[in-house]
DNA sequence: CGGCGCCTTGATCGGAATCAATGCTTGTGG
DNA sequence: CCACAAGCATTGATTCCGATCAAGGCGCCG
């Protein structure tokens, strides 16, 4: 096999224009809802571009197959007593067994796990519409732990429940193992980049992704910027580098005009050249299409 | 979250002793099989410690439930026809759907990714009694190749067979659920291996994780060694590194007189202080016992 | 005001990559 | 049988991406 020497170290540049402000730091009010970072007493309602008719999860798993009015009306049961969580709520510890699973109604949640020392990795997201694991229902002693980024509103579902609902309704069961098919092709994706592709690539790659993702489940505004309440730190620990490297990467890509990153929003300026850079196609989130 | 500087850079030494050789390439016929590398003519008869009775597959599914002796003979039909293939054949190509699925019989295979610039990230190793993803069957194309490392024999079973064996027999669907649960539980320790550890640690790691999966099939000699036909390049790709690190490194592994790796075989000398560098638990590979 | 979370920046370090060459071994073909 | 090529392990010299260390700044709270 052989391996190519990887010239590609110079990304396509833009360097001409430097308009756009490095999220300046200074300047509030820019324009959307200040994040409230900690322990403020206002609870801001969940801000998801679509909140009003089909839950995120019916959205997402109507892409693997129709689905009758019944499976539908169950499905949107499901996210109907969501509750609102704060930020670095844990549901799931590394070890504990849990009986219930959790549904991400509005939000953002990763998995993650840590080393001995005090290193963090996060293994993957999980967006509206997203449930940790069905399989925690089987292996009872979870392996990695799940917990909040930013607020969020979160349904917890009983296990039992959600045994009930496969064995009743094969096509939710169906659709439920190819959603978490597709997790585990994320995963890969995700190996490949921390294991590959460099600082750059790392960041345009992560962003794409949950581009195409969020889109999918309708959380992406029409401006084109969505949510992404995530900071440096997380960042760091999501790609497997250092907080103060993402921040010199982030601003490469700034000062570029390739993305906004700003109030815990991403605006991302040139979807085709950041996916160019990434090397990221995106096929690899279409299973529901390719075997829909 | 807190991160913690990880102080732990002198890994435990042990370095009065240097007495093994550095897998001295000058004098053969050291001890065992020489490893026959591209395409000769004669075809070495697969060795595993465990050819005789018990399938590597029956062994690897009993250890998550009792199954009788109906299930225990399909199961090892599925070994029965076998063939033998040389090392670098290609069960899976990424893209190209697949209308069936392969058993590692004995030998070794390999998952991976690659990047169009040549890079590739090897996602996981499939041992003797492992099955190259269920879930082709589902997602008719794959995300990411298969191919042999070393000579194998692999047998190929249609997809057909193993949905029907999977509609007849729960316990053997159920045990076979769980085998690809601890295949995801597997590549998330990869990725926190990729991501969070030092070269040391995750060549420790992955060793750690070799030893502990083989001696689950008795894929491991008298001699607590075992075949690895792993080459440095290819180990290069499994944790993300250059083969010429990798070649410092082991040879940091071997001064230290901790493990010895000799013509494609393997020993472990010092396990115990292995997984200490490694943070090496092993409880994430137990799923079969902890949910038996 | 003071503390804290988070982002930013500069200086420096270091682990791993890269470049390059050598040598051993095995297989091939004349 | 020998010359030659290819695959692989090894080694030294050098480079560099990203880590580490350290300090400062802004904005938000209590």
């Amino acid at each position: 096999m052989l391996r190519f020497t990887a010239p590609l170290r110079n990304y396509p540049s833009h360097s001409e224009v430097m308009d756009i402000a490095p999220c300046a730091p200074k300047r509030r009010s820019e324009t959307n809802p200040v994040y409230l970072d900690y322990p403020p007493r206002s609870f801001p309602s969940p801000v998801t571009a679509s909140a009003p008719r089909a839950s995120a999860l019916l959205t997402k798993l109507s892409a693997f197959g129709q689905l009758d009015v019944n499976e539908i009306e169950v499905l949107n049961l499901l996210s109907r007593n969501a509750k609102p969580m704060r930020s670095e709520q844990m549901l799931i510890h590394e070890g504990s067994p849990t009986s219930s699973i959790y549904l991400i109604v509005s939000g953002l949640a990763c998995r993650y796990k840590m080393l001995c020392d005090g290193r963090r990795q996060i293994l993957g997201y999980l967006l509206p519409g997203d449930l940790c694991d069905i399989h925690f229902a089987i292996a009872n002693k979870p392996d990695h732990s799940v917990a909040l980024i930013g607020d969020s509103s979160v349904a917890q579902i009983p296990i039992s429940r959600i045994t009930e609902l496969m064995l009743r309704y094969p096509r939710i069961s169906r659709a439920l193992t190819l959603a978490s098919l597709v997790d585990s092709v994320i995963l890969r994706e995700w190996l490949l980049s921390v294991g590959q592709r460099d600082a750059m690539q790392k960041l345009c790659h992560f962003f794409c992704e949950m581009a195409v993702r969020l889109e999918a489940v309708g959380g992406i505004n029409d401006d084109g910027s969505f949510e992404l309440p995530v900071n440096q730190v997380t960042l760091a620990d999501t790609l497997g580098l250092t907080p103060v490297h993402i921040n010199r990467t982030l601003q490469r890509l700034r000062n570029e005009g390739l993305i906004r990153l700003c109030q815990r929003r991403l605006a991302i300026l040139d979807r085709e050249r950041l996916a160019t850079i990434a090397g990221f196609d995106g096929a690899y989130l279409q299973l529901g299409l390719a075997a829909g």
